[in-house]
DNA sequence: TACGTCATGTAAGCTGTTACATGATTTC
DNA sequence: GAAATCATGTAACAGCTTACATGACGTA
């Protein structure tokens, strides 16, 4: 991809498991290239645009391989919302509802993005899917599909799950 | 509370839902005392040293009761698990299934934490909610350790579901 | 020719992490 | 007298965010 494919991959699908900005994402794949880990290929477009293709080197796919075989720290919890609920006593409770009322729209909003994302993948349909699947034995095909699928059908429960927290949380609130 | 306190504090039950670093704490303490939302007092422990104990302004208080009814923005997605299990497909099943077994023993530890903290809050029993407590109309008391607990059942639940996600992608991961 | 998209960059500033550093007091 | 705990700091660096900046190409 060139940095400003990635860019869009990351305002786009990819930007719920990981997010980069813009920003970074020039310096880093300089980097990266320094590094022996991705290969960049100029291409013209008309006659004076250049734009860098890259891909990744063998050592690049090997360092990949292994990041994901290995066992990545949890980042340390910042989670606004549950300190707001522990706080809740200090506001009136209409106040602390509006908050969690406007969580729930924006879990539900995403809800409903990735059980189309989600749909998608199971379908086979995306368009990095696709390309992945194009070098596999299509013996695999179902299986690799599915696991993609799987990640996205966490998302979902996980934000469910909050959904009804937060309505049990309101109910609590009043003296539930 | 003084900086100690506060360092202690993080590094114990408050960590599960906010963490702040040791070295982030006393910068802070002095820059929120400067801008008027806390107020420290020193006190004199044996014949040298001297101790900083900060407690709320009014302002201090005022602002804290706009933050928890402010909707706060929800930080972006770095989920590293779940991007691994997305390339899950580029390495043996085997290793694929040791991240995961390893996140299941992970959140289990902490299931059974966040239960006993839960069990304590339910209890009132524990010695910052006894204090919050004590300033407040006794028929009050029940529903604020109720919402507080409700904070530490999300953080249970949330995990439980996690670990029979992890276990549906083991299977997934075999073919299932 | 104007507007949208393609394409790539830089700079300032804030937050957070890791690590190091120091000295007083209490307890065994 | 040694070790644990109390108590407070600092420095270097990594990472991320926001914002700004520039120019080429396609198309209506």
């Amino acid at each position: 991809m060139t940095g400003y494919e990635l860019t869009q991959f990351f305002e786009s699908a990819a930007k719920w498991v990981w997010t980069a900005p813009q920003s970074q994402i020039y310096p880093l794949l300089r980097q990266m290239e320094k590094n022996g880990l991705i290969a960049g290929e100029v291409q013209l477009r008309g006659e004076k645009l250049k734009r860098t293709s890259y891909s990744l080197t063998e050592e690049g796919l090997a360092e990949l391989r292994r990041w994901i075989a290995e066992p990545q720290p949890e980042p340390p919890t910042r989670d606004a919302l549950l300190l707001q609920v522990l706080f809740a006593d200090l506001v009136e409770p209409e106040e602390c509802e509006a908050v969690l009322r406007n969580h729930i729209a924006e879990q539900r909003v995403k809800i409903r993005l990735w059980r189309e994302h989600e749909a998608r993948l199971l379908a086979g349909d995306t368009p990095l899917l696709r390309e992945r699947l194009a070098h596999r034995d299509p013996k695999d095909h179902q299986r690799i599909g599915a696991l993609k699928a799987h990640v996205f059908s966490e998302l979902v429960r996980a934000a469910e799950q909050r959904v009804a927290w937060a309505e049990e949380a309101i109910g609590i609130l009043h003296g539930g």
